[in-house]
DNA sequence: CTTCCGATTGAA
DNA sequence: TCAATCGGAAGG
């Protein structure tokens, strides 16, 4: 995969979800607030879904809920879990094919507003799919719209330092979690032993 | 219309 | 280990 040099374009996305979602870790969620704040991520964790296998939203048919799944790359699919939740996913591959990644968890790069703390205390605020959304100020408005700076919410690549990171830093490839079929797939990706990765455990 | 339950989280 | 909390999807 190419990479462009500012928010990262559909066409990077074009590709499966398995192929996409361990190369997004390392790049940049960014998040414009009203208030004016920019809210920065580094995505650590990450995890594949598409259709043909039980565990993806797409998996039964096209409903209102998961219809950004089916469009093209470039969107967000963000829906609403255990009635209190978000979850944001990048809609990845083609239009018509359900398919996404899951973001799950973010080590922010800006630390938030009430911060006199010290990063240690603010590193894991988005350690987690539902945190990150919830830091990030996301909700399920922000599904189907496109990953552009226009929407107020965006992906740029790493940056060099975080390639730096990167290049010595290894991937885990494992199960993702949290759900009831599926299970087998190995479509979950993290950055091994870092602080933000959401859960350690298989 | 009614029932069921989830790609989670944080407290017990 | 378990409750909170609610919209969507499935079944009658």
């Amino acid at each position: 995969m190419k990479q462009s040099p500012y928010p990262i374009e559909p066409s990077w996305l074009a590709h499966p979800a398995p192929e996409v979602a361990p190369a997004l870790i390392g790049c940049i969620l960014v998040r414009q607030l009203p208030d004016g704040r920019q809210l920065r991520g580094t995505i650590v964790e990450t995890e594949a879904y598409e259709a043909g296998e039980p565990a993806c939203h797409g998996y039964r048919r096209r409903t209102p809920r998961n219809e950004a799944m089916f469009g093209p790359p470039g969107l967000a699919y963000v829906y609403l879990i255990y009635g209190m939740y978000h979850c944001l996913n990048i809609v990845t591959d083609r239009d018509n094919y359900a398919s996404a990644v899951l973001i799950r968890a973010l080590e922010l790069l800006t630390p938030p507003p009430e911060a006199a703390q010290t990063p240690k205390q603010w590193i894991r605020q988005a350690a987690g799919p539902g945190k990150l959304c919830r830091v990030f100020q996301i909700d399920c408005r922000h599904s189907g719209l496109p990953l552009t700076p226009s929407h107020s919410l965006w992906l740029e690549h790493p940056t060099p330092k975080i390639n730096r990171q990167l290049q010595t830093t290894p991937l885990v490839q494992t199960t993702r979690i949290g759900i009831t079929q599926g299970t087998e797939i190995p479509w979950r990706w993290y950055l091994k032993d870092c602080a933000a990765v959401s859960r350690h455990s298989s």
